[in-house]
DNA sequence: GTGAAAGCGCTAACAT
DNA sequence: ATGTTAGCGCTTTCAC
C-alpha cells in the first residue's frame, strides 16, 4: 500500500468538554445517556456538541468499550443471489429502520461455504456485538459454529439445524390460506410449486400447503419442487403440467417463482385465472406487475428485518426473558390471478 | 443502555509476536503488507497467526492509523426505495467482491433529503476513508458537501450538479443502440417512455433514443416522462397510446417500468411484438421473466459496483493519473418483445 | 454528581 | 530489517 490517504477527526470530545465547561468524563457520561450528571451538565454538553458539530470517534469508543458499536448482516449464499431478491432489500431496509437513531453501524456480509471459516474468525475477533443471518440453506455450519463461539445470533427465516432465535413468516399458516383460498374457489386439482426441501421456508410452506388441501378432502400429491428463480420455477411448472394436465390451480411458493410458471402456463395456453388459478407467497415487487397481476401471500419483509434487529439489540442490551423464536403473521392479498 | 454485553477479542498481536519470535512492530508490517521485513519474520508471523486464529482489532487500527479501514455506501432516496430494485443489488454485489480480502469494511448508509446533515457530520469525523454515492436524484446537495470537506467520493451514475468522480453505464449509447436496432425493424412510429427529467441517467438515455431517431429519419415527439417504478411505466404508457394510438414500438428506459407498459399494452389489445415492438434497459431479473420476454439493453451493474470500487480504492491509496469519470459498455439482448 | 488517570490494541516515528 | 516508545480518542474505575 502506497501512501494512504488520512485525515483527521474535526473535534474532539476534550474540546466539547472546555465548551461544556465540564471533564471529558461527563460529556461520555451524556453521549451513552448514563445516569448521575445533572440536567444542568448534561443541557451543556449538549449544546456544545451541536455548536461544534462534533461527532465521537467511533473507532477510540470501540476500543475503549470494548465494544464494536456496530452488528453484521451475513448473507450466506454462494454469491449473493439473495441480493438481487427483493426479500433480502425489504429485510435490509427493516434492519436499517431499526438501527436509525442508535450509535451501531451495520456491516454487510456475504459468504460463501468455502470460506466460513475467515468469517467466523472475523467475527469472533470482536469487530461486531452481534449478527444477523439471513437466507441460510439447510443446516448451514454457520449458525452452530456462531452459536459455538458465544456470538449473539437472530436468524431470519427458521433454520434447520440448531437452535437459535429467530424471526420468520408464519410460512405454514400462509401456505395453508393460500390452500383454503384455492379450493374456496371451488378448484379440485391444486398442484404446488414448493421451495427446496433442504429449506425451513419450503417445507413450512408445503406443510401448510397440505394441511389446506386435507382439511378440503383434496390430493396432495402435485408437488415439485424448485429454488427461488424463476427460471426453476418454470422447470417445476412444466413437469406439473406433465404429470396433470387438467390441473387448475397452483400454489407457488414464491413470487418470483410465479413469474417462470405464468411463462410456462401462457405458452401452453392457459388461461390464468380462468383454466388455471396461481396464487404465490411474499407479495414481492413481481406480484403486482406479473401479467396477470398476482394473487398471493403478503408477508412483511421490512417489519422481519426490524424485529430481528430487535431482538438482537434487546440481548445485546442484557434483557431477559425474550421469546427465543418470532412468527410474523401473513395475509392474502386478492388480485387477477386467482 | 443497561448491562450491555461485552466480549473479549481473542488473541492480541502482541502474543503473535511472542509466538513468533519478533516485535509487534514486524507484526504489524507483516499484517499491512510493508516492505523491509525478512521473508523469515513474515513466513513465522503468518505462521503465529494461523496458529493463533488471530485477526487483528479493527478499532485499535482505526484509532492508531487514523483510518477507518471502511468505506460508506451512501444511498440518498427517501426510504430506500432503490433497495428493492435489482440495480442496486447488483451494485452491491460488485462493491463487495471488489472490496474481498482487503481489509476494508462496507457501512450501508440511508438517507433521507432531511438528515443530510447528519450525514455529512457523520462522513466527516473520520468514520470511513471514503464513500461511494448511488443514485442521488439531481442535483444533490449531498454531492458538493462531500467535495467540500474533502472526502473522496465516487458517484456511481452521473451526477447533475458538480463535477466529482463518477462511473456509469455508457446510457447514451446504449439508448441509441435500442432506437437504431428499432429503426431496423421497419418500425416508424417509435415512442419512448424515459426516465425522470432530473436524473442525468434519464437525460442521457433520452438523448440517446433521440439522436438514434434522428439517424433514422424518425419524428422524436414521442416521448412520456416517468420515475423508475412499473406504475409510472404503465402510466406514460397510457399516455403515449392516447397521444399515438398507432405507435408500433417503444423504447422504455428502464425494464422496471416495461413491466407496467406491457401490462398497459396487453390491456389494449395490442400484441408484442407484433403490433407493438418493446425495447428495455437495465437487462434486470425482469427482462428475462416477463411475458413476454423482453429484449433489452443491458448494463453490467456488478462490474459498475466493482469499478466505483476500485476507483475509490486508488484513490485513498493516492494513486495519481486516475481518470475523473469512466463510462461501461452496454449491448443489446435480443429476446421476444421486439 | 464529577474529575483524574489508566489503559483499550494497534500503528508510526525514531532509533538502531 | 527490526525493536522501542509514544500516542490515537475514548471509556472506565476510583477517588472525591
Amino acid at each position: 500500500m502506497t501512501e494512504t490517504a488520512k485525515r483527521r477527526p474535526g473535534t474532539r470530545i476534550e474540546e466539547v468538554a472546555r465548551v461544556a465547561g465540564v471533564s471529558k468524563s461527563t460529556v461520555s457520561r451524556v453521549i451513552n445517556d448514563e445516569q448521575y450528571v445533572s440536567a444542568k451538565s448534561r443541557e451543556a454538553v449538549h449544546a456544545a456538541i451541536a455548536q461544534l458539530g462534533y461527532s465521537p470517534n467511533q473507532a477510540a469508543r470501540a476500543l475503549a468499550g470494548n465494544r464494536a458499536n456496530a452488528i453484521a448482516l451475513v448473507v450466506s449464499e454462494p454469491t449473493g443471489r439473495v441480493l438481487g431478491d427483493p426479500f433480502f432489500a425489504g429485510v435490509l431496509r427493516g434492519v436499517h429502520s431499526e438501527l436509525a437513531g442508535r450509535h451501531m453501524q451495520l456491516l454487510l456480509m456475504m459468504t460463501q461455504p468455502s470460506d466460513t471459516d475467515d468469517l467466523v474468525t472475523y467475527l469472533s475477533s470482536g469487530h461486531v456485538d452481534g449478527a444477523l443471518l439471513v437466507s441460510q440453506h439447510g443446516e448451514d455450519p454457520l449458525v452452530p459454529m456462531l452459536a459455538e463461539i458465544g456470538l449473539p445470533v437472530v436468524s431470519g427465516g427458521r433454520p434447520l439445524g440448531m437452535a437459535v432465535p429467530f424471526v420468520d413468516a408464519d410460512n405454514f399458516t400462509g401456505a395453508l390460506e393460500a390452500a383454503r383460498y384455492l379450493a374456496s374457489l371451488g378448484r379440485k386439482r391444486i398442484a404446488t410449486v414448493a421451495g427446496p426441501k433442504d429449506m425451513a421456508v419450503g417445507a413450512d410452506r408445503l406443510s401448510g400447503f397440505k394441511r389446506g388441501l386435507s382439511e378440503a378432502k383434496l390430493p396432495t400429491g402435485l408437488v415439485a419442487h424448485s429454488d427461488f428463480t424463476p427460471e426453476s420455477g418454470a422447470k417445476a411448472m412444466e413437469r406439473l403440467l406433465r404429470k396433470a394436465p387438467d390441473l387448475d390451480a397452483v400454489f407457488v411458493a414464491a413470487d418470483i417463482m410465479a413469474l417462470g410458471a405464468l411463462q410456462v402456463l401462457h405458452a401452453h395456453g392457459k388461461r390464468v385465472p380462468e383454466d388455471v388459478a396461481v396464487v404465490g407467497f411474499d407479495d414481492s415487487v413481481f406480484a403486482a406487475t406479473a401479467t396477470p397481476p398476482l394473487t398471493t401471500i403478503r408477508q412483511d419483509v421490512e417489519e422481519l428485518g426490524r424485529t430481528m434487529t430487535w431482538r438482537l439489540l434487546a440481548e445485546l442490551a442484557g434483557e431477559a426473558g425474550l421469546p427465543p423464536s418470532l412468527l410474523l403473521p401473513t395475509s392474502l392479498v386478492r388480485r387477477a390471478s386467482a
